[in-house]
DNA sequence: AAGGCTTATTCAAACGTTTGCAATAAAATC
DNA sequence: GATTTTATTGCAAACGTTTGAATAAGCCTT
């Protein structure tokens, strides 16, 4: 920090005045005068003044900052998310402090407390995919600190959980192959601790058997590290194993969707009329792909600044967490391009 | 903040010690019996204490927390300059509060006030669109703030700018695409008030000129909001409304190239045997889109790694800004995929 | 036994604010 | 002219920590 930077104190001197009646002419108190009122306002602009935003936080217990802890920041989803709750946070005149985890446990207690070392005013969480017991969330839940888990949240009580429907966006997403006449639709599925994509898995599921359709185990393939060249590696291995191939795959995200794209591609196989694709976030890769690929749409901006609305209520004290109906699941949304457009 | 968080007095009173010799006891200092140090690190175990940061930051005007202001988060670069800003800072025990301008001039301005206010002990800044006088910036620098600007940077005398090479990965790719026997080569250009594209389009224009090939500037065509879909329309005239076409197009970003390779197959051309096609940055898009597009890589992580290392640097006073030879100019590398290869 | 070192601890001020209460002075009331 | 009211300002403590200087006790030396 610059040396020399003036306080409040630096201006009560210059016009023989004690600090508090500063602070107090500063914040239009009642009770000082407008002469004052207006010389105090007037040193400040001259000297530059700027509060001092750690000297209030020390004296006020409250930092104005929230902690935002997140498995990685390059990854489109999260990035969004990020904005979201940067634009929200900044509207309302709070700081957002950043960390990710890189998916480690460790990282993620580890950043909690910083931050709790820091005094920040309340947490948002996405947790990382090593993270499979919550007592470091717990414990912050007991001590009544304000979080709210946001995509990969824990179950527990009294947590603040805002997500996405990623049952309905699944189910979607499997009955519109379906209705566009595909007949053994696979599912090349994400890592099992995450709920996310239980849910997803869970809604291909169902939208199969509410269509009479057979579900078939060796159809559904675990992806677990979600990248483009894994998947198209197991779709590779799909296609050539099996006679009756699948004329359809449901992937759990878009890079998945398009490893199994590619996959397809150099297998010789058309898409849409020989395969059906569908992918999962509505990525920016979607229309750049060739075919363009459809897939669901997350709305990643709003869970950030619907979660950061909630955490600043709770923060506020406008709403305690146990008004709040947790989860709070917004809606996903089919969006339909030409990877899975078999009819007109 | 929690209520009833320990503090230093409670472990105080506790043992009926003073506060002093508890703050030496934690941190090891001599002059503090073994015995008391043993004791005092049990309780504050005990009592779960964690040092309220916000104090120490007052006490001795640090804060160990540095602001990061970007154009926008949901951006693969800048998403991955952050996760190298991230990586170092927590490393050294920084932390990174965060701030995306959305391209508003009048937003970087706020957040550096805010920041300020939060007494950050340094800067990084890529900034945004508008931003064309550096006034704002002079200021800081007069005062002696530690700042480091990367990508996007100011000419200023005393700023300390870590980019990369643009020149030389756009001079890189065109020579690329003449070598591999294209023979007008066009460019989707950025906006003129950014210095990376200008220098990307010095780069083109010296690699032409070094070949002997004329520089036409019917094909240099600005694509200034970097969309696809922009770049997508323009080059869809350039093809139309051109008799003697471009046989390759080098783009300004890798968004952009992928529009022009739309609409390149929606005119019937192939790529890379009618059009050559390279982008710039290297996004995970490249290898996704069909044919896979050639494109300058740009180290991102490196580019916020090692401007936060010198930025942390710069405030642990372990260098000073006048001791670095600004701009700090990290390589780039042409990736070659299927886009540009006309020959084996 | 008095002075001088060590060792262990405490005191008090400081960082920049805010805020309940007290103090002062001027003005108003009777 | 005495008393109450009102308007304006100041005092001092507090938030949690660090740190230079001061203190107190114990031990050694001569």
């Amino acid at each position: 920090m610059k040396i020399g930077q003036a306080t409040i104190k630096d201006i009560a001197r210059e016009l023989n005045l004690s600090a508090s009646t500063i602070s107090r002419a500063l914040k239009d108190y009642p009770g000082i005068s407008d002469e004052t009122k207006k010389k105090v306002k007037e040193v400040a602009e001259k000297l530059n003044y700027r509060p001092n935003a750690i000297a209030l936080s020390l004296r006020k217990s409250r930092s104005y900052t929230i902690g935002v802890i997140i498995p990685e920041v390059v990854h489109f989803f999260f990035s969004t998310v990020i904005s979201g709750i940067e634009e929200v946070a900044f509207s309302r005149g709070y700081n957002v402090i950043l960390t990710q985890t890189n998916e480690k446990l460790e990282r993620e207690k580890s950043s909690i407390n910083t931050m709790l070392s820091n005094q920040i005013d309340g947490f948002m969480i996405s947790f990382s995919k090593e993270t499979s017991d919550f007592d470091h969330f717990s414990q912050l839940l007991e001590q009544n600190y304000p979080i709210v888990f946001f995509d990969r949240v824990p179950d527990l009580d009294g947590a603040v959980n805002v997500i996405v429907d990623d049952y309905q966006g699944a189910y979607d997403a499997t009955k519109h192959l379906i209705e566009q006449g595909y007949n053994t639709i696979a599912h090349l599925a994400g890592p099992k601790n995450l709920k996310i994509c239980i849910e997803r898995e869970r809604g291909y599921r169902d939208a199969l058997k509410a269509h009479q359709m057979p579900i078939r185990e060796e159809f559904i393939l675990e992806c677990a590290d979600g990248t483009p060249e894994h998947s198209k590696e197991i779709t590779r291995k799909l296609i050539a194993n099996f006679a009756d191939k699948p004329d359809a795959i449901f992937a759990n995200n878009d890079m998945v969707a398009a490893g199994a794209m590619m996959a397809c591609k150099e297998a010789g196989l058309r898409i849409p009329e020989d395969v059906g694709i569908v992918g999962f976030s509505d990525w920016q890769i979607c229309t750049l792909v060739d075919p363009s690929l459809s897939s669901v749409y997350q709305p990643g901006f709003q869970i950030g600044s619907k979660a950061t609305e909630l955490l600043l209520d709770m923060i506020e004290k406008k709403i305690s967490a146990d008004q709040i109906q947790s989860p709070v699941v917004l809606n996903t949304k089919l969006i339909m391009r030409k990877s899975s457009k078999k009819r007109e």
